[in-house]
DNA sequence: GCCAACGTTGGC
DNA sequence: GCCAACGTTGGC
């Protein structure tokens, strides 16, 4: 089992949406290493730390779990998606995403600067400077760190 | 709002 | 295939 890290502005859709939702499509993504990750390592059941981008502060905000995976990201056939890729088709969809499935709200928030205090987390990509990857690795004892910096037992099922 | 980092595009 | 120009991300 793989562990993640996902990126999304919480403007557009946070962790309290993932909730009221319970699960989602991970549309949206247009960055290929980011594509293949979902694409090629995620797996039913990995475990997805829901970091909140682009807000004050940033930080990782909650839990989800993958749910499905190898489906395509039907907004790049929407041609009023600001997502459309003409170059796509339906036969060969060129981004595919997988679907997350909500776990949990952290009991505490982790911002961006308790990430970088913690020297466990030497190393954590989302902490270095020009990580702009919205979908990224997370190792083990990383993940095991966060989630008791975040007061959960990161229980995915 | 600024700007560093970095991905993409397109001329050659 | 190189690389300058340009666009986007995202912290600050």
């Amino acid at each position: 089992m793989k562990h993640w890290l996902m990126k999304s502005e919480p403007d557009v859709y946070s962790v309290h949406d993932l909730k009221a939702e319970k699960r989602s499509g991970w549309d949206g993504v247009r960055n290929y290493q980011a594509r293949n990750l979902m694409r090629d390592e995620m797996q039913v059941g990995d475990p997805v730390l829901f970091y909140h981008s682009n807000t004050k502060p940033p930080g990782v905000a909650g839990l989800a779990r993958v749910s499905r995976t190898g489906l395509a990201d039907p907004t790049q056939f929407e041609p009023d998606s600001k997502y459309f890729d003409p170059k796509s088709s339906p036969d060969a969809p060129r981004w595919i995403m997988v679907e997350v499935e909500f776990v949990e709200v952290f009991p505490h928030f982790v911002s961006l600067p308790e990430l970088r205090e913690s020297p466990e987390l030497d190393g954590l990509m989302v902490i270095k400077r020009g990580a702009r990857l919205s979908v990224q690795p997370v190792s083990q004892a990383h993940f095991q760190t966060i989630c008791k910096m975040a007061q959960s037992k990161c229980r995915v099922q």
